[in-house]
DNA sequence: GTTGAAAGAAAATCCCT
DNA sequence: AGGGATTTTCTTTCAAC
């Protein structure tokens, strides 16, 4: 389950989980390998899956997607079956970007970004509080987005 | 500040949010387009901003990074300084992976990804705690990613 | 002003040592 | 693992709508 990376994988993926439009070439530079090397390098972390995928991301303010909202969720029962049917229902959802199983006073946290309050306000009742699986949810929306990163750290 | 977006940009944006390893001309056969057009569309989105980057997801677990934390965090002062000073140190912290700036109970609400219990005992006490803004946080660990997503809906 | 076809430049991929 | 040929893709140009 655990894939072992030496310091040349290290260096790849911290370089294109920054800026992923870097040719072989410069990342064979950077990281002092051929761009040959870095091709099957990086063509190696994707078949074993270190390597998920390469998006675009986005200015979410520019296109008019500003509100992010936290929510906490409790369920009505704490049973898998129950889990299983909200999360089957939280993956489908566009408008959550995030989902954490959590323990404690609450059972899910969420990410949620819409367009505007009113987008939300239908989100919750209409979406969220309607799913017979959730019992009580408690929401707060972010000011600012302060940090948001994709990149994990390689120590 | 807001950017409007045609059917045709909407389109390719969904594409490559999803996928940003799609050719101009795959993207072009799905959205009815050129490849020409594409390529000039995508130059627009990257050029007023909507298009912040292109990076490269990785496999957190797979790589040993199992250790997800939600932590909420409130200041000593909720002053604009204090403020200010604690938001350019979690900015420099490659543990915080996401800060929003929340008004309620706390002041801040983290998301904080290391490899192990005792990097995130150490983050905590080590350099959270000892932060001088922060007076004090809740933690929680995510038993579970349920859902991540980069990708915002575009409506 | 926006589109698409096609040429030219650049990069990714594969082969061979 | 690296150098170089081949293939694919990106970028630019230019003509048409």
């Amino acid at each position: 389950m655990n894939i072992a990376l030496d310091a040349a994988d290290k260096k790849i993926l911290e370089l294109i989980q920054q800026d992923a439009t870097l040719t072989h070439q410069e990342i064979a530079d950077r990281a002092g390998l051929s761009s040959t090397s870095v091709w099957r390098r990086i063509r190696n972390l994707e078949e074993v899956g270190v390597i998920r995928g390469r998006v675009a991301l986005l200015d979410a303010k520019k296109i008019g997607m500003q509100v992010n909202a936290l929510i906490s969720v409790r369920l009505t029962h704490q049973g898998l079956e129950t889990g299983k049917k909200f999360e089957e229902f939280i993956v489908e959802q566009p408008e959550v970007m995030e989902c954490y199983a959590v323990v404690g006073n609450y059972d899910y946290a969420l990410i949620v970004r819409v367009s505007n309050v009113e987008r939300f306000e239908k989100f919750l009742s209409g979406t969220l509080l309607s799913h017979p699986a959730v019992a009580t949810s408690t929401s707060s929306f972010a000011l600012r987005q302060v940090k948001y990163t994709t990149a994990v750290a390689l120590d």
